[in-house]
RNA sequence: GUCCCGUUGGUCUAGUGGUUAGGACUCAGGAUUUUCAUUCCUGCAGCAGGGGUUCGACUCCCCUACGGGAUACCA
């Protein structure tokens, strides 16, 4: 049991899923699922003054949509909950008295104010913003009695002024980072609550996390974290920094530059299967060229050792054409279903079901995201669009005898099917000398509206009978 | 600025001390299809640059360039 792999997803409640943040949960995830091992989930939410009403609900659901669950969390709790930072308060507190008794942090008053001048005097002399260190040697005695007299206070990390950080990250190997690019960070704000630094390194060792999987971002606060565990005297987890996730400019993938959020992606009709198999090849690839994979494969073929170092532009254009071989190879029923949402939002109602399935059947092979496919089915719900260009071809005197043929021989047969479509198309040929372009596209235009589109016989036996029989008449009597 | 990380076609990537550097997306052309879409075929296009090491480097080392990240009482 003590080498039972644990990791963890650990947000902060910002209001949405970034896809970003999918591949770093669907890493864990894959890790954990992979291993035998658990997957947890933590919220980070001590930052007050970003505090997002109903984010950790929206978070929750969009993993939940997507099929990632974890083993401990706020939801299923654990037995080293709780899973809320901002319900940990106390713990955090605890450490710290241990880590000033242990002289590797210290209280700091300077206030906002003091910060500010500091920073001013820096930027004047063409230093960079750090933390000079002014309180990091007053007296135990000096700063008991501040506190005692109800000063404000910080508690900052003492770190060494000297040397270099070593450690070895799985993506990056070796890394080396020097001390004295490492400022006496904040742990315990003034409000209380931790900053990420002390409170990622406490839950982790609490809740026995042995890798941590995110972004790269936070590759060079490592040496801050490695030395909280040292002074601790804990073991640290395991590091594995994922590379970015890039803009098509291969700057770090941000809102500005259209949509990052999972559930966006959801509402636009990118089905799950394709956001999952698609950020999972973002950073990760297996051997060989296989690129279509459902969640129980990359489970089985997911690697630590094979994640790429280097950010991964995330392209629209792929996403696009994966999407598509999603919505050709996943069972019809199971896109009916999901359709069903889109066609509603829409208004449209369709009396049968199997109707609807063969809709969805042409309608999958034409359109890129589920959402397009009220505007493709639009034709068989509501009045026909028919652009002036159209107007014309069914004008022709060709085009008018074609449709009072089809009119007649409709009208008069007993049932409709792709059989009678097919003789007629051919006696339209025959017996009026009418094919090809001159054929299929006045039908089309006629009963669909445009004229490229599904199969005839298809069109057809969607709208009926007597819709057919109108809109045939409607266009002999427009002319 | 400083520190850290990275660099195989436009994009995602496979790959080896000796390969015609492989696949996918995009784009272009063609075939099939009554149309559109699908599918199939073909094509365009790549190891950032310079030094080493080596009989031989895309592959190993160093430098440069470029890109990104970090430099908060945000995570």
């Amino acid at each position: 049991m003590s080498n039972e792999i644990r990791v963890r997803f650990a947000p902060s409640p910002t209001g949405y899923l970034h896809v970003g943040s999918l591949r770093t949960a669907l890493y864990n995830y894959l890790y954990a699922r992979k291993t035998g091992g658990k997957f947890i989930l933590r919220i980070e939410d001590t930052d007050q003054n970003r505090f997002v009403k109903d984010a950790v609900e929206n978070l929750l659901k969009t993993l939940q949509s997507l099929n990632i669950d974890f083993d401990e969390g706020p939801q299923n709790g654990g037995e080293f909950g709780p899973y809320f930072q901002s319900e940990r308060t106390d713990i955090y507190r605890k450490y710290v008295d241990e880590l000033i008794a242990k002289d590797a942090a210290y209280p700091c008053f300077c206030t906002k104010e003091d910060l500010q001048k500091m920073r001013e005097q820096q930027k004047k002399r063409g230093e960079d913003f750090h933390y000079d260190g002014r309180c990091r040697d007053l007296s135990t005695k000096e700063a008991e009695e501040r506190i005692a007299n109800g000063e404000k206070y910080v508690v900052r990390l003492k770190v060494p002024k000297n040397g270099e950080c070593t450690f070895y990250d799985l993506v990056r190997d070796k890394v080396s980072i020097p001390w004295k690019m490492v400022d006496d960070q904040v742990l315990l704000k003034s409000d209380g609550f931790p900053t990420y630094h002390l409170a990622n390194v406490v839950d982790d060792h609490l809740m026995r996390i042995t890798h941590v999987i995110r972004g790269e971002e936070w590759l060079s606060s490592v040496p801050k974290h490695l030395f909280l565990y040292d002074a601790f005297g804990w073991k640290p987890s395991k590091m594995c920094h994922l590379p970015l996730l890039l803009n098509s400019d291969k700057s770090k993938l941000s809102k500005r530059q259209g949509d990052v959020a999972v559930e966006d992606f959801l509402k636009k009709g990118y089905l799950k299967e394709t956001l999952i198999n698609f950020v999972a090849l973002l950073g990760w690839h297996a051997k060989g060229n296989k690129e279509i994979y459902d969640l129980n494969e990359l489970i089985k073929d997911f690697s630590l050792k094979r994640l790429n170092k280097s950010g991964a532009v995330f392209d629209l254009d792929k996403l696009n054409w994966m999407n598509k071989q999603y919505l050709h190879k996943l069972d019809i029923d199971e896109i009916a279903k999901r359709a069903k949402t889109f066609f509603q939002e829409a208004g449209y109602h369709l009396e049968k079901t199997e109707h609807l399935k063969e809709l969805v059947e042409v309608a999958r092979q034409r359109i890129t995201t589920l959402d397009e496919i009220s505007a493709f089915a639009a034709p068989f719900f509501k009045g026909l669009e028919i652009s002036e260009n159209d107007r014309k071809i069914l004008r022709t005197d060709n085009s008018q005898i074609l449709l009072k043929f089809w009119l007649e021989n409709i009208q008069s047969a007993k049932t409709i099917d792709e059989n009678l479509i097919n003789k007629l198309l051919k006696r339209s040929g025959k017996e009026l000398g009418i094919k090809g372009k001159h054929l299929y596209p006045p039908l089309r235009i006629a009963l669909y509206g445009k004229p490229h589109g599904p199969e005839l016989p298809t069109i057809i036996d969607i709208l009926g009978k007597e819709k057919v029989l109108q809109r045939l008449e409607k266009q002999i009597k427009e002319k």
